[in-house]
DNA sequence: CGCAGCGGAGTGAACGCTCACTCTAAGATA
DNA sequence: TATCTTAGAGTGAGCGTTCACTCCGCTGCG
């Protein structure tokens, strides 16, 4: 296995098990059976090592975001299947949820946070934008919008992993239509 | 003033202004006008002194939710109560908020996470449950209905801490409404 | 043999925490 | 009232430890 990817798997996971503060560099070293000096090979620092891991699995969302629209369909299905994809990623993919969720409270650099948000603004946008004949958004600031949906998701995950809530087709279904009922005006 | 206020203050703001990694014990102590030793003839370490902070905060948060019933109101406008003074003080009181919301990310001793959730269920559950005459609640799990309210509140709440959004009376009622219409069944 | 890739002992800096000491103020004495 | 005694809060230099990072010798392929 590339040496690279195991010191990349090895920070995903030591982060997420054991936390922040315990994870050090010679634990990474040991985790992903590489020696202190060949993580400096491929990374500046510890640091930019966190930095470059985090880049990279927020790109991997992204990129779940936008393959999930495709504007063919009926707004609420095309909604629900971007709530469910997000909601499985983040639920089988505990560890990459929880480095991206707790990434930007490591160093804050205030007042710029790492990113507004995680997830790419700009298809969902469009989406709310593109559909306007068929259904009608409440009048409230997009962010504002954003937030009714991605709040909940997070939330949900975090029940999930918390093995609280199991995630089935019917709850996926209601928590999509939960989301919706909140941003939509109903006739 | 006291010193052991001191610490704590000190703790809670540097915490949240230049991050956990960086707020080291000799810190805390500057920050706070007093000795390094006096931390801990209050604190037996740092890692008390971080739980023992998180533990206040948590108390104070749970004494305005609960403090934010009444069941003699109409209950929307109950709910919207409960929500408009959670958003304010998350709003107004920023860095308790992220301190709340990170903390448990620092050392994450799994599996056991800290808490289920930073809020106190039982008030709101027996909210819920107690005025089933005159709303109807979707069947949904009450941790869903929980997290379709609370995520969206952190979700607003970090808006607000990035300067992307301005609460006004009218942002919180739509937002208030927003939560309420995920829940309840509509006639 | 030569050299690129790698490992891990070594290093200085920074950390959490201790402990021997100072200082303050209330109580005791006369 | 003036002075002495003393308890204990407060202090910060220093200790041992751990950290991120370096550097040099080892390894194995061409």
């Amino acid at each position: 296995m590339d040496k690279k990817e195991s010191i990349l798997e090895a920070t995903l996971k030591l982060t997420t098990e054991i936390g922040w503060v315990d994870t050090s560099t010679s634990l990474i070293a040991k985790e992903a059976n590489v020696g202190m000096g060949t993580i400096y090979r491929y990374f500046e620092s510890k640091e930019q090592l966190f930095y470059d891991l985090f880049i990279r699995l927020k790109q991997k969302l992204n990129e779940i975001v936008i393959s999930s629209f495709s504007f063919e369909k009926d707004p609420f299905d095309n909604f629900e299947n971007v709530v469910r994809n997000l909601l499985l990623y983040y639920t089988e993919n505990m560890r990459e949820f929880r480095y991206l969720e707790t990434y930007s409270d490591l160093t804050s650099e205030i007042p710029e946070r790492i990113d507004d948000t995680l997830l790419p603004l700009e298809p969902i946008t469009n989406f709310l934008n593109g559909w306007n004949n068929s259904f009608q958004l409440k009048p409230l600031p997009i962010d504002v919008i954003f937030g009714l949906i991605y709040g909940p998701l997070v939330a949900i995950a975090n029940l999930v992993h918390m093995k609280k809530l199991v995630l089935t087709d019917q709850i996926i279904s209601d928590i999509s239509e939960a989301c919706w009922d909140s941003i939509i005006v109903k006739n």
